[in-house]
DNA sequence: TTACTCATCCTGTATATACAAGTTATAATG
DNA sequence: CATTATAACTTGTATATACAGGATGAGTAA
């Protein structure tokens, strides 16, 4: 009996996603809808509204929810950018190789990016993504020790997001990125297959959880040629 | 008597992002603040879902409305805003270059980009920004002719989006958007103040009309050391 | 003192109704 | 025939009510 719009939205979205509604094509109208899953109208409206939120659909006023081409990439907060291979291509050999995973006091720069007071105790975490063969992205992770006591490679190497959100479960809810291009660092050169790229492209991520706590500061520096950032934004209102 | 709950919207959002409500504070109740502006409690959690997509505030259930900090969205290219807009709101010093200016049907590649029929028109126009005296940003637009039958050199020095919306009274809805960073071309050569940076970053626009129809493809192409992209993503509903 | 229960706040979901406003096809009118 | 008015759709906004479920502090029981 629970988030019934949540189910209709997914049952939509699914269905769009699989080609069951074409792009072009009309969604039934808001009181066919709520016939169908026997629902109220607003219910279908909420389930609609996040469509549109997502570019699965545009809602035009006296005519109706027009199917948008496939909302090709997801990219929940856990996924942070997708890069050119990974993004949809689940078929890539990918690895990850743990360099470096280390508990220390927050040192001035930390204690501003992570706003943690002086000597908070916080994990720093260096991830390679090797994609066939080329290391290509060099994630440089901080978490706040006080969400995550222990933390081993081994769940460095799968999904720290998984571990947080199954194992101790905190709900991670919004980010703020940034994307900048920089000038590689010695880190930078030492760690990856740069191929004599001479820039490097630096997402810096905060993640906060559901109750608007600033979790993690990444930093996800990506070799140019494999970097892809794809968005779908609705005009704020204003 | 229209539209109250995007005037409550506006109303915090400007009242967060003036600092009359200060990140970590929480705003009043839902019910307290249907009470104030006279209205009913769904009309207030409308406008503050709003904040929440926008990432004004986060809502968190049993507790209330925690006011993030926002309202520093304060550079390239977030969202749907044009680059008049956000040079403004920097108060630099700008100017806009109109570099061509022509209309001429659609070849292959156009075809594709605005899904438009063999032999549609299409203007093309090519901008170039200058911040503090350097040229910076290779603005490449594709407008369909169908939707703009005169473009001016005029219009396209101050703002083609204020036009459109103004003067042909269409509105600017939502866009697909891809970031990607290549080497430089010719072109970008002969346009930019490049200062002997290797790379580019171009910013693929689709931009769509309330009706979900496509009219324009824009490559805004960015010297790499001013570019600079923010983001804020809530976590996709699944 | 400590632990627990419970009343009482808060937000989240579901429903119903009314009317406004944009779109479209049909019928009426010149 | 062409044009216009109208009826019948569509989505958008505003309101009311009911109950579910998380958070919190007061008060009771051990």
């Amino acid at each position: 009996m629970q988030n019934k719009y949540l189910l209709i939205y997914r049952q939509l979205a699914e269905k769009i996603q699989s080609g069951g509604f074409t792009a072009g094509e009309k969604l039934p109208s808001e009181h066919e809808l709520a016939e169908t899953y026997t629902t109220s109208r607003e219910t279908i409206r909420k389930a609609l509204n996040q469509l549109a939120q997502n570019g699965f659909i545009q809602k035009v006023q006296g005519k109706g929810s027009i199917v948008l081409e496939a909302g090709k990439y997801d990219f929940p907060v856990s996924g942070l950018v997708s890069f050119r291979e990974l993004a949809g291509a689940l078929g890539r050999e990918q690895e990850t190789h743990v360099e470096k995973l280390e508990k220390k006091p927050a040192d001035a720069f930390l204690q501003g990016q992570l706003q943690a007071p002086e000597g908070a105790e916080i994990w720093e975490v260096h991830r390679i993504r090797e994609i066939d063969g080329e290391r290509i992205i060099f994630d440089k992770d901080f978490f706040k020790a006080m969400f995550v006591d222990q933390l081993t490679e081994e769940i460095c190497r799968t999904s720290i997001y998984d571990y947080i959100e199954q194992d101790l479960g905190m709900m991670i809810s919004f980010a703020k990125k940034e994307i900048t291009v920089e000038e590689p660092t010695e880190e930078d050169r030492a760690y990856l297959d740069l191929e004599g790229y001479p820039m490097i492209v630096v997402v810096k991520n905060y993640v906060y959880f559901d109750d608007a706590s600033l979790f993690q500061y990444t930093e996800s520096r990506h070799r140019p040629d494999k970097f892809k950032f794809v968005d779908f934004a609705r005009r704020t209102q204003y």
